[in-house]
DNA sequence: CCTACCGATCGGTAGG
DNA sequence: CCTACCGATCGGTAGG
């Protein structure tokens, strides 16, 4: 005996609120919306979730499982930095936007509670940003990187992405494909001609 | 004769503003919180603003102005790219992080009205990120830069440039010096060492 | 009639 | 999970 499928419900509740909040941010949009949006009455949201905070925070931990599974595939990838980076790079670029939300939702952690923003932050850093920065320090370490301290390398290459992860429908986006063999070699080759 | 000075008070709503806009996002401070900020009763904010996007776009458009003198005193700042966008980094990490308003809140945009999000899009593509892309378009020309497209480039410097203007404090931040060095470094020569 | 605001409150909506 | 609501606060505006 199941209890009865109430988790699509909210699999489907976390699919829309991630896709408003990406768009709006976290005071951007409200429950009423994200109940509308679901088809589900606010009451509904509030049964799944404690409270906006609650569904807000959903979001950034399964977010940040995903980026968790990223990093250690790329770490997998290769011997080196570069397939690592490139394998890191183009995982993150196949993700769903939605998916990205990390990213860039990061920046929302101002508007949620101080304890619930200081777990979330220690986390994102053990579990993602450290993991990206123990792989460029493994890559300076071997000599195949500047020695530049990897927490640096980390928000150089994670901020190159930055703009091609925004729902910015005005702007126009280069073809994913270039941009992403273009990033990677700035990153590791730089933009100038000769050095 | 001049009038009364009522531009004091109005600059000093743009700089609270522009500071709260600046930590907490669009929707994140309401006008009641602003106005008691500056130490003004809300009505006192009406009357130099028509309501709160007119406030926000004030803002914007201001910032807007502080980066295009910044584009153009780097253009000036000497005949190679290294020369240029080296002035440019570093007037734009010398800004107060309340004056670099324009890279975060140009985020925001989404909140507020069509006409006015394509108007402001129109003018920040022209003035700012044009004017970037212009820049760094002659040096590939020259044959100083790789021949990536102008606007890739562009997005990848600023993007560079984005995880150090962020007003979180949480983070550790890196000595501003080291990080600027850093950046130029990546941004022309790589990261890699050899290639 | 004006500039430069204030105390109070409007109609609606927020999270819960 | 819904209907029916609450305390409070939202952006914006009234008369003086």
């Amino acid at each position: 005996m199941l209890p009865p499928d109430t988790s699509d419900l909210r699999t489907r509740i976390l699919a829309e609120a991630t896709r408003l909040f990406m768009m709006y941010g976290y005071n951007g949009i409200s429950m009423r919306e994200i109940a509308e949006a679901v088809g589900v009455s606010k009451a509904g949201l509030y049964y799944h979730f404690k409270d906006k905070e609650d569904l807000f925070l959903a979001i950034l931990y399964e977010s940040l499982g995903a980026m968790e599974r990223i990093t250690a595939t790329a770490r997998a990838a290769g011997p080196s930095a570069r397939a690592q980076v490139g394998a890191l790079v183009r995982a993150l670029f196949a993700q769903p936007a939605d998916q990205r939300a990390i990213i860039r939702l990061g920046q929302e952690i101002a508007h949620i509670s101080p304890a619930a923003r200081a777990d979330f932050g220690r986390r994102y850093q053990e579990q993602f940003i450290g993991q990206i920065a123990s792989l460029l320090g493994d890559a300076v370490a071997r000599g195949e990187l500047r020695a530049i301290e990897p927490s640096t390398l980390t928000w150089l290459l994670l901020g190159m992405m930055y703009p091609f992860f925004t729902a910015n429908q005005e702007r126009e986006q280069p073809p994913p494909e270039q941009a992403i063999d273009d990033l990677l070699m700035v990153f590791f080759a730089g933009a100038a001609i000769g050095g």
